[in-house]
Formats: structure tokens, C-alpha cells, sequence
DNA sequence: TGTTAATGTTACCTAAACGTTACTACATTA
DNA sequence: TAATGTAGTAACGTTTAGGTAACATTAACA
């Protein structure tokens, strides 16, 4: 996922603060949005549906505690990544913070470096994970482009027929997985069509010599996976 | 997973912060390890795979920086969690420390409370996701990983013979639990196929070869167990 | 302590799984 | 419709996992 789809949801009642935590994350590439006290926040929240909610923990209306225990009983808000805003030394806050269900806090004054360290570190996860369907894919120094059908090798375009693509565009959705032979029959080739037995090796043999033998690993008696 | 089945390795040079806090993360009821400069660290993790990894980032031998880079690197600690000891105001440590792919950091001095809470934070998401994580296991120094039919001993990769594997993936599910011969030929046989009596004792010999001996223990007239 | 059934160990063989090439039918394009 | 390219097949070559057999060793129990 890219870092301009990844959403944080920013909430204070100290505009101050606001502000540049704000612009910094939105520096970052991030899609930031803000919130003034934490009924507001949780509003917001569940209008945007943000992957990462920074919480000031001392907030009219309602404060960052009750926020976030409200916020973890959300539907599709429960694996968000929710982290406070606490000043130094408020040791019982952390603790409360934690038990409320948040997964990090942090310390004002805010070092705007270290915050942007942080926010990546947390939302790196987050970024690997979401396998989406999306168009184009790098696997080491190869790009798969699905929109235009066309694979890049070391900045060299290569075309490949509809069918090879295919197995490799599976193949490489998931580096070093392993996938089974009928897995890739089901997706590649669609489980009515019956083919013969050698049909998946003649196009991996085919993939092999124009991508490179190095990248695809046979699984005896499993199936096939692409390896960087 | 439970908490006694989470394992914490802790690594600083200073004895007496190793001791305070190992003692408050085992009272929490967790598995703990420690180590006493990067490079003992980095051996540790290898034989014991952590869940999680505390890291002092100034360390004789080896800082916390270097061992993170090559813990990262190491397979089947990829996505273990990392997080670094620094003293406070070390604004540098810090963005360093996450560049290395640490997931957060504590500060000096430490409270014990803030850090079991800290801790029970950053673990809460590895107990919760055993079920999505259930195509990899680790048992002891060793990896199981299903997806990608490989198994990672002391952060050296091995490759098994389906068989081998998934007679070893069978033994491993349940630690110290004794496979009877008739399940372990139903489980990674089939019922349905008929082999000689010594089949499974050769196939038993293979890994005890490639995994090491004493894993593999006999109980006469039942069957096999896997021990740590 | 001797007996025996159960397991350990090694070397070897073979069938199943995979690799490779050449060829055909069919589709696509010019 | 000739030229080109793709998808699948068939036939054969190669590899190796996995099973067997033969013999050695161990452990349990009388």
C-alpha cells in the first residue's frame, strides 16, 4: 500500500499541536485528518476509517481513554493501530492507555523527527500487509504491470502471451510462496478446463528462459514458487 | 497462544537492568531470555526465535543498531518484534533505531509498570493473530513454515522431501505429544495407502540426520514424539 | 541375563514427478 | 490468405523422492 492511502486520523484540542503534527505527516506522504476532542474523533473515526488514531490523552468532551475504548469496540475499527499523546512522566496514564486497548504512546513535547520515525515504524506493518489487488507489482528488479500486460526486467520491457503472464503474475503475488498445481490450474487455467499433465512445466520452462531460471524453485510434488 | 508461550529476549550489557526487568517480565508470566551484548544477542535469537526482542542500543561487541540490521535479515525473524532501550533526550538512537527496522523504543529509566504494559501492548496482536499465523510455527530454534515448504533451523534454511516435511510438520504441531505409527501413516500417508513396516523408522532417521538426533524421541510399541 | 519383538541403519531400486523438445491446431494480425 | 505467435500435446529424457529389503541394534520382560 502506498503511504497517501494509508489514512491517521489526528485528535487534540490544542490546535498548536494539531498543526504540526499534522503538517509533518502530511510531509510524510500520509492522508491526515484531525479531530478537536475525543466525541469528535470518534465521529470521525468512524466516517474515515483511518489505520492509525493518535489520541491525546487529556481532552474536553470526552478524553483519550474513553475514546479509545469506545473506538476498539467499533466494527472494522478493532486492528487500527491506536496510539496516545501523553505529556512526560504521566506513568499512570500510560498504563490506563494500554489497558484501554492502545497499542503505543507518546511523549509531548513532540520531537517531530522522532514522531515521523515512529508513525512509519508503526504503519509498516500495515503497509506490507494489505495484499491488494493492485495494478502494478515489484518483486526485485522485476515490475509486473496487470493494466498494460507488460512485465519490466531490469528496465527492459519483456511481453509475455496472456497465459504465461498469468502464471507469473500469480506466482510472484506472493514471492517464495509455494503455490500447488492445482491451485495454479484453478486460477490461471479455471478448474473446468482440463489440460494435460505437462502443460503447467512447458510454460514455467518457457517463463524460466525469458525471465530467468534462478527465479523459479520447483516443489516436488507440490507445485512451483517464484523466488527473488 | 498463551503467555508462557511468548518468548522475550533481552539484551544490555548493564546486569542489573537485565535482571529488573527479566524478573517483571517473567512475574508477567512470560518466557524470557537474556543476553549480554549484541553479538550474544544475536546467537540467542537464532537458538531460541523470540517473539519478541529488547535491544540496548549501546552495547559492547555489538550495538543495538547492527544486531537489529542483521536480525531483520535473518530468516524467520523478519517479522519478529524489535523494540530498543535508550536514554531519554537520545533523539538520534531513535530514528536511527527505526531506520534499522525496530517496531518501537523505551526509554531510561525504565518503570517497571510502563514496560510490562508497554510489553503486553506489542505482544497483544502476536497472541491474537496465531490463527492467521498458523502456516508458520516455531518450536524452539526451529521454523516451520507451511507456505513455503521450508524449515529454518538456527536461521539456516532447510529443505525436506514432502514427506519429510510434513512428517515433521505432523511431530511438531504438538511438542512432546507421542504419534502413534497408525496416525502418523493416516496423517501424512492416507489411510488408504498400504507401506512396509520400516517406512516411517527411515523416514524418522532422515530428520533425526537433518534436524539433529535428539529431537526425535522412540517410545517402544507406540510411536514418536517431538521434544525441544 | 538371555530372548525376542520392535526399532535403527544402510544401500539400493523404481516409479512417479518433473524437464525438455518438437510438433499440431488454432487464433491473430497484416 | 500468408505470416506469425500462442496454447496445448505427445514423446522421450532426467531426476529423485520414497519405498523396500536385508541386516544390525536396542530395549523390555521373563
Amino acid at each position: 500500500m502506498k503511504k497517501k492511502d494509508i489514512r491517521i486520523l489526528l485528535v487534540d484540542d490544542e490546535p498548536d499541536i494539531l498543526e504540526i503534527v499534522a503538517y509533518n505527516l502530511s510531509a510524510e506522504g500520509y492522508d491526515v485528518y484531525t479531530a478537536k476532542n475525543g466525541a469528535d474523533g470518534v465521529a470521525k473515526a468512524k466516517k474515515k476509517m483511518p489505520h492509525l488514531i493518535i489520541l491525546d490523552v487529556m481532552m474536553p468532551e470526552m478524553d483519550g481513554i474513553e475514546a479509545c475504548e469506545i473506538l476498539r469496540k467499533t466494527p472494522g475499527l478493532e486492528s487500527s493501530i491506536i496510539t496516545f499523546l501523553t505529556a512526560r512522566g504521566e506513568d499512570y496514564s500510560q498504563v490506563a492507555g494500554f489497558d484501554a486497548g492502545a497499542d503505543d504512546y507518546i511523549t509531548k513535547p513532540i520531537k517531530p523527527k522522532v514522531l515521523v520515525s515512529k508513525v512509519n515504524a508503526l504503519l509498516r506493518r500495515v503497509k506490507n500487509d494489505e495484499n491488494a489487488q493492485e495494478d502494478i507489482t515489484k518483486v526485485g528488479d522485476i515490475v509486473i504491470n496487470r493494466e498494460e500486460y507488460k512485465i519490466i526486467k531490469k528496465g527492459v520491457e519483456i511481453i509475455l502471451p496472456r497465459k504465461e503472464f498469468e502464471l507469473l503474475a500469480l506466482l510472484t503475488s506472493k514471492p517464495s510462496k509455494v503455490f500447488k498445481r492445482e491451485v495454479i490450474l484453478d486460477k490461471v487455467w479455471g478448474n473446468e478446463v482440463v489440460v494435460g499433465g505437462r502443460t503447467i512445466d512447458v510454460h514455467i520452462r518457457k517463463l524460466r528462459e525469458k525471465i530467468g531460471e534462478d527465479h523459479f524453485k520447483t516443489v516436488k510434488g507440490v507445485g512451483y514458487k517464484f523466488v527473488l
